[in-house]
DNA sequence: GTAAATGCAAAGCTTTTGCAGTGAG
DNA sequence: CTCACTGCAAAAGCTTTGCATTTAC
């Protein structure tokens, strides 16, 4: 087996879904799985438009639909006006503690919500998504600062 | 003790958080404890709208901010381009699962996330707001539809 | 060669804001 | 009487769409 960079082997997963690779995803691609964490397409725009000028963003919102399609990115709701999205990682999957004061997303351990998702399935016959879950509540810095309970 | 209708209720409750009782605010605070569940801005101006017309939508958005600031109703990001909002009810507090392919919302009893929250609290020190929490999954009914395991 | 993808510009939708006028307390 | 609130209209964000052109396959 090849030894294939981060980009590539996104390049072939993206091919072998049925879409085209264009310079335009390749960059994209490239730009998405070096900025670490949940970002917007305006932030995927900007990476990405430093290196190929001329890029729209109108592309860059569609090839997030595309990637998102083809799997490779997973994406969630964060208050009105805003989508993040985040390279899939298998290995590495995880859930999101988001603070509803400053809006900064700590990781979680998906493992932690087995049981809870258990819980709804047996109750609800609903199939929680462990794997990219967000929870809203409050950080321990804005809790002390807040002095809530 | 007087009885007091709903929507007489919830004036007083305006009042008392130092706010004015408009015929505005009167009308929204009608329309939304009489829509049950969860709704958009656009759904309670169409409701109110029809009771008292002339109403302005940015009267709405500016009522909605005000009734969260005196801990009337509560709000909760659903996707993109939206916020829900729906009455607090101390009596009947709730989470939410909400369906990633239908937008459906179904109720749960938050005691079944107290585990959790816990959990989280003692593991990364942040506070789970258990009251409203909504978490994204797949419906039994769409599971089916869309063949999911 | 052909269907898919892009750039551009325009529009769509939800939400916010500035300001002059109105009205609740 | 005063300050909070409203209507209106305009703007601000974010995202989507139509269409002619380009390009990956």
């Amino acid at each position: 087996v090849l030894q294939l960079s981060c980009g590539e082997r996104l390049e072939s997963e993206l091919r072998q879904a049925g879409f085209r690779v264009t310079p335009q995803r390749a960059v994209i691609l490239e730009s998405i799985s070096h900025l670490k964490g949940h970002r917007s397409a305006q932030e995927v725009f900007d990476s990405a438009v430093a290196r190929l000028p001329g890029l729209n963003i109108a592309t860059v919102y569609r090839t997030l639909d595309t990637l998102h399609q083809a799997g490779i990115i997973d994406l969630f709701p964060a208050g009105p006006n805003s989508i993040l999205f985040s390279l899939r990682d298998e290995a590495n999957k995880h859930g999101h503690l988001l603070c509803r004061n400053c809006a900064r997303v700590l990781k979680v351990d998906p493992a932690y919500f087995k049981a809870l998702a258990e819980t709804m399935r047996n109750t609800y016959a609903f199939k929680v998504d462990c794997e990219h879950l967000t929870l809203q509540g409050i950080c321990e810095a804005c809790r002390t600062e807040l002095s809530e309970d």
